[in-house]
DNA sequence: TTGACTCAAGGACAGATGTACGTGTACATT
DNA sequence: AATGTACACGTACATCTGTCCTTGAGTCAA
């Protein structure tokens, strides 16, 4: 469990990048990265190597490249940056907040029954 | 809409108590504050300035000491601060969100059921 | 071998943030 | 009047963030 401190925007920014690489060279990440983003590549190389400070991530050498892949599933990251938006904005309830995603972001009920769906999976197991 | 600058997450904490006290002066806010949060007395004094700054608060003088009041609706910094994380965390689908909310944190049946209500609702008008 | 490239690594730096201190002023109680 | 209390206000300061620059070492083609 060991704590690692949170990740800033700028870091969440390239993490995700490297979730959707699984494993990739600063140059990847950098080119992964949307074209109007505008970011000097010693700034994702900074990212990068901030991840593995914090422990968001690994380094393998490859040759003299360094290539990195995630250590931290999204799942975890989401998990906890979203508890902790929870705790911040809604005192630690959730259904705040899946009342505000309704009423502010176009929830249909086609998407209200498809998580009733998963709801109901989630029953069975 | 002038954009206000985001929230930190301490600035949020405190404009939290205010929303919930209405009108307030330093002192209310600090003590409002959990016991557990152990935050000096001036600290909060700085995030109510702060706070003012950049928007979200204003205050009134009464007598001496200086009220602070919301300036902005919680309503309002909630969709910002969400808009955000799910930019961030979902590149702004906000689905995955509802769904992570079903699968990590208990949404029941009952809740969704309420949920359903309230689009319902939504749609009548 | 001499460029032209690609990286790693470290340093830099301004602005934001969390946190608090010090000074001065006004009021309230001796 | 002297002291204590409550604040405003400015200041401070370490850390974190976003962003980049520089230096130096390998690598590859000419």
């Amino acid at each position: 469990m060991a704590e690692r401190p949170a990740l800033s925007k700028g870091e969440l920014e390239v993490a995700r990048v490297l979730w959707e690489l699984g494993s990739a060279g600063v140059r990847q990440v950098h080119e992964a990265l949307p074209v109007d983003r505008e970011i000097d590549f010693t700034t994702v190389q900074t990212y990068l190597r901030r991840l593995e400070t914090k422990g968001y991530a690994k380094a393998k050498l490859v040759g003299r490249a360094r290539v990195y892949a995630p250590r931290v599933k999204p799942r975890t990251v989401i998990r906890e940056t979203v508890d902790d938006l929870i705790d911040r904005l809604f005192g630690g309830e959730a259904m705040p907040l899946m009342k505000h995603l309704i009423e502010e972001r176009g929830i249909t009920d086609d998407d209200l029954a498809l998580l009733r769906n998963l709801l109901e999976k989630k029953d069975e197991s």
